[in-house]
DNA sequence: TCAATAGTGTCTCTTAGACACTATGAT
DNA sequence: ATCATAGTGTCTAAGAGACACTATTGA
């Protein structure tokens, strides 16, 4: 009788430039019908035998043949209107993954290129940029609304992201600055270690501020319990050096 | 290749006992296999043309026969691991309804009965008791965990929930607690008004302690954005009728 | 008027935010 | 020495928590 609609795996791949102080996100250009030679978020379909948040991982070896030891993946949130595909009805697993470096890329399996795009945030907009391309999370706050939009969206645009990528792309920025206060998990895009400035540039840059409205003094106080000191960092640069901290074991709702 | 998985939508229904002060949830007897005769979460497939949390809804209607006006349904997770179920692999995309009173219920398709468990929260542990009956969230933390037991579960008892779903309940709980400061959607299973007594009363259950232990004069304070005044209460009982109060409007972070 | 219930006022201690000051390194 | 950067100390005001007190009802 009802038909089971195809599932797909989408993959939010999170990284810091290290020497621009950026926050970026992998888009890939597709291959394929539908949304051909559109940009968009990185999607696989589910094997077998594995579990979702196993096929968001493999999505990203396959996506930058990347070969890192553990990178942290969460579950973002299930997309289901039946208006998000134009063709067969497809569900869409999201998760994020945070990686802790910024690899190069290759274009991998169902992509013709796989690029870094930068997040910025003027004006209370979630921007993400790479040369010519530029592509923003929806402004769009109710997801009936959005959808209704997205059907009668005529003349698609290669200037937008495929499908719904937009409105997912809203729901992550909005999920991870609701978190940044007590479960911080982006801030694994820093690696490692980090000085508090770097953590400051993440935290500014989804409250869409600048980085000199948050106080280093204010923010290493309220953040004691989710940082710890490491040691003392050896820059090049004129100034004092900065120390480095890194991220403690935050225990998650739904630990792996 | 990879055949798609069966995809079941499954409900956390939530409501309360205005004259035992207490949380409910609703559990169905399961009339098939598997688990046929199992306690369960009540679940349902989708539809071609609908979307998941539209199944969701349509789910709280056939379990229990309710024409209520509106009530508040929200993604809780999805839950993909390959051992989840026996037999074919089957994902769970899990919502949560919160209905503003408690009706009768009437066992419906695929049920062979349907009641209302009660919470209690005895030494740390989410209890959800109906006569005989009673089940508990797992307290294991970790999902790989959960699901290493749950492969080598012999003998399932009947005393288990059917599936994975104690993991679910656990989920659910701890998400219900997690929200409590911020976003109490729980508080909408008290209907439109209610008491702070009654409103602390939630909040004791999820976060495991006794209502003696919330300050009342303390409560109201730090929960004067999300409640309002809106009159007093006609009591019948002995002692001051307490006021009543109405949940504010809640910023979502994904809005319907 | 008393028991039972509920609401209010207030004191203290902790914490968040603003901002001035000190420290360290390159040139 | 001075500039550039970063870390620290401190004052104030707002907020959380403990708890005593007042208020309103039924019996």
């Amino acid at each position: 009788m009802s038909m089971s609609p195809a599932i797909t795996i989408t993959n939010l791949i999170w990284s810091f430039d290290r020497d621009l102080q950026c926050v970026n996100l992998l888009l890939v250009r597709r291959a394929n019908a539908p949304f051909e030679d559109f940009w968009a978020l990185p999607e696989t379909t589910m094997r077998e035998t594995e579990s979702a948040d196993a096929a968001a991982l493999r999505l990203v070896r396959e996506k930058i043949g990347l070969k890192l030891a553990g990178f942290h993946t969460e579950q973002l949130a299930t997309f289901t209107h039946p208006n998000r595909t134009p063709d067969q009805r497809t569900l869409s697993l999201a998760y994020m993954t945070f990686l802790p470096e910024m690899p190069p890329l290759t274009a991998g399996y169902g992509a013709v290129d796989a690029r870094w795009f930068t997040l910025h945030t003027p004006d209370h907009q979630y921007d993400f940029e790479n040369g010519k391309f530029h592509f923003t999370a929806t402004t769009i706050n109710s997801q009936s609304a959005y959808y209704q939009q997205l059907a009668t969206r005529k003349a698609k645009p290669k200037l937008a992201l495929a499908f719904d990528h937009d409105w997912i792309l809203k729901v992550a920025c909005d999920r991870i600055r609701n978190k940044l206060d007590y479960q911080p998990n982006i801030l694994l895009i820093l690696g490692d270690t980090f000085t508090l400035k770097e953590a400051r540039h993440i935290f500014a840059d989804f409250q869409q501020i600048s980085v000199d409205e948050i106080d280093n003094s204010n923010f290493k106080k309220n953040h004691r319990n989710v940082f710890s000191l490491v040691g003392t960092s050896s820059s090049k640069r004129p100034g004092r050096p900065a120390k480095v901290y890194r991220l403690n074991d935050l225990q998650t709702e739904q630990d792996n």
